[in-house]
DNA sequence: GGTGAAAGGCCCTAGAG
DNA sequence: CTCTAGGGCCTTTCACC
């Protein structure tokens, strides 16, 4: 399904999206070619893409996260609602004390609430909307490829010198 | 602080981060070189970075979403404990009923496991930290450029044709 | 802040193992 | 799925506004 080579390119662009696949290609040890053509299968099947993340806060947004219990009728079809505000970023089905979160974004707090009161609890089957709103972002980082590379020394690096 | 061609940027990258500045510049009026220094500007800032983003759930890892409650000490200490751990990705202080929240990535349900009992839980000033395990990621995308660009007609695009 | 120009490297397609 | 090869585009750096 997805091989050691795909997951060794996947960490380079978790640390920076627009390294150059020669680049990649060289440290894992493959051609270029290859690496752009194992890129785009990653990418077509949805695995991975590459895309620029802003921080909410130093951009003077609202950033929102909200947890979401749905009553009567199925999570799906409350997702798919939530999905189509172009204000929420990110939205999954949950298992837990709620069905379903959601990312939100939002310019200031009129237009936080508009959103949350004339469409999010508006939505049918949201039984119950729990607003944790983000007061400042300590870690958003994609340093470490993860639980394959552990914290281990100060000084270590994924990324060759 | 930050203007509409850097805002015009941001939305090209977050849609496509591997979108090349020359390309940038054409779609927003700049030169090459002026969107690279505009955004190199953003990115020391750390007002946007430019990752992959992987897909817990097609990749077989276990997305969770944790909500922490803390008691008797700073926020802002547990905060740090927590963006001490590699497999925590994001971690945010919060208003509202839980005071941190923080996004967790791990390879199967016992390192899930030990990673919030041995290692989560046990962090000075844990009150209680609910769960929320992904079952299905139904939207990530960045395929509007937020608020600034409204749903609308479907077949509007963003990007030049 | 902004530009343009030159050198080098990168991206991309094609074609073949 | 991999590679090499090439033309064209992009990146980088510079000097200058």
């Amino acid at each position: 399904m997805i091989d050691d080579l795909d997951r060794q390119i996947i960490d380079q662009l978790r640390v920076d999206g627009r390294r150059s696949f020669g680049e990649i290609g060289r440290s894992v040890g493959l051609s270029e070619a290859s690496v752009r053509a194992r890129f785009q299968r990653l990418q077509r099947r949805g695995i991975i893409q590459v895309v620029g993340m802003t921080d909410a806060v130093k951009l003077g947004e609202i950033g929102v996260h909200l947890a979401v219990r749905v009553h009567h009728i199925p999570v799906s079809l409350v997702a798919r609602e939530l999905s189509r505000m172009p204000e929420v970023r990110y939205v999954a089905s949950c298992v837990g004390p709620y069905d379903l979160i959601a990312d939100v974004r939002c310019r200031d707090l009129s237009h936080l609430s508009e959103l949350l009161t004339e469409r999010v609890r508006r939505v049918n089957g949201v039984a119950h909307a729990e607003a944790l709103t983000v007061l400042d972002v300590l870690k958003d980082t994609y340093l470490w490829a993860g639980f394959r590379e552990l914290p281990a020394a100060p000084g270590d690096r994924i990324l060759p010198p």
